[in-house]
DNA sequence: CTTACGGCCTGGGTGC
DNA sequence: TGCACCCAGGCCGTAA
């Protein structure tokens, strides 16, 4: 599942391949995940990606519009509103979402639901099973408004600002960790590394936090961060980089993923319990429970759940 | 207002 | 070989 990292990775490849070529052409197959197709279809064929960015886990490829082909002629660089500079493909992996380049000429995997013809004999494509990614284009005020409401980037974030925002709420800090509109970017896995790595239970409230543990989150979190982006991102089932590898970061995890595994730090074996409404991997000793918290119980909370019918 | 929780979307993997 | 079930992230509605 594309983090922080993974998309980080996905954006310096395709940085490497695909900026400053041109859409020629889009072919969209199943259009459920993406916003408003017939945009897409209208607005990009002709653009020049000038820009690969990250936005929390979103991918931003900025399109400038084809030469003479808006109102006013040239103005490189500018703020133009409406269908001017500021336009942006907007694309969210979601769980299985993959975007790279493939030859044109290459027959589409299963999947694929967007392919944009690039000015090279290449296709930028992308292909998500399940398609809970979401793809859309968005100029001007549309993107702006978009964008707000998002938290700050946990690579970009002050200690200091970091501490306040935790410690000022009571939601679980897990919670807090994986909410985008406090700090955009972080999963489950990330969250559930840090959370280790600063040796603090995911169902710790966020104001209940001291100061000191507080910040060693923000640093734990940074670091591992930074550390998985060289590493290539984490590949748990199905990431791929730009040109289709896998990262290597999930070979450091330390919490995640390692249910009834030992702790690399005390030995304790691994725990999972859902916390926030997410399987949460911890350490059941280095990380104490907070006073009176139930969540520490069995592994696994087999719960009989028969769904069938239900009464009218 | 803030927080918690269940349901929904989809399909690959798993276990029987 | 089939098939029911689980699970994932984000979002939304509802309840406390």
């Amino acid at each position: 599942m594309p983090e922080l990292p993974e998309v980080e990775t996905l954006a310096r490849g395709l940085r490497q391949s695909v900026l400053g070529r041109r859409i020629l052409s889009v072919t969209l197959g199943k259009t459920d995940f993406i916003d408003d197709p017939a945009a897409l279809e209208q607005h990009l064929p002709g653009r020049q990606i000038t820009a690969v960015e990250r936005y929390g886990k979103f991918m931003l490829l900025r399109l400038k519009p084809p030469a003479g082909a808006g109102t006013n002629g040239s103005v490189p660089s500018g703020e133009t509103n409406g269908d001017g500079a500021s336009a942006s493909l907007l694309v969210h992996l979601g769980m299985t979402g993959h975007l790279s380049p493939h030859p044109a000429a290459q027959p589409c995997e299963k999947h694929t639901h967007a392919c944009f013809l690039l000015d090279d004999g290449r296709e930028l494509r992308y292909n998500d099973a399940r398609r809970f990614g979401r793809m859309a284009y968005l100029a001007g005020e549309a993107l702006e408004e978009e964008l707000r409401g998002f938290g700050a980037d946990p690579l970009e974030v002050s200690a200091q600002q970091f501490v306040a925002r935790i410690r000022a709420r009571r939601a679980r800090v897990k919670a807090l960790l994986l909410d985008q509109g406090v700090l955009r970017g972080v999963g489950n896995i990330y969250a559930d590394e840090s959370l280790w790595r600063a040796k603090i239970h995911p169902a710790r409230l966020g104001a209940h936090l001291t100061r000191k543990q507080a910040e060693a989150l923000h640093h734990a979190l940074r670091a591992i961060l930074e550390k998985a982006i060289v590493m290539r991102g984490s590949s748990i089932s199905d990431f791929l980089d730009a040109e289709g590898e896998p990262g290597e970061y999930q070979r450091r995890h330390r919490a995640y993923g390692r249910e009834g595994k030992r702790c690399y730090r005390c030995g304790a074996p691994i725990r999972r319990a859902i916390v926030a409404g997410r399987s949460s991997y911890f350490c059941p000793r280095c990380q104490p429970a907070p006073r009176g918290s139930a969540l520490t119980l069995p592994l696994s909370k087999r719960r009989s759940k028969q769904r069938k019918m239900r009464p009218a």
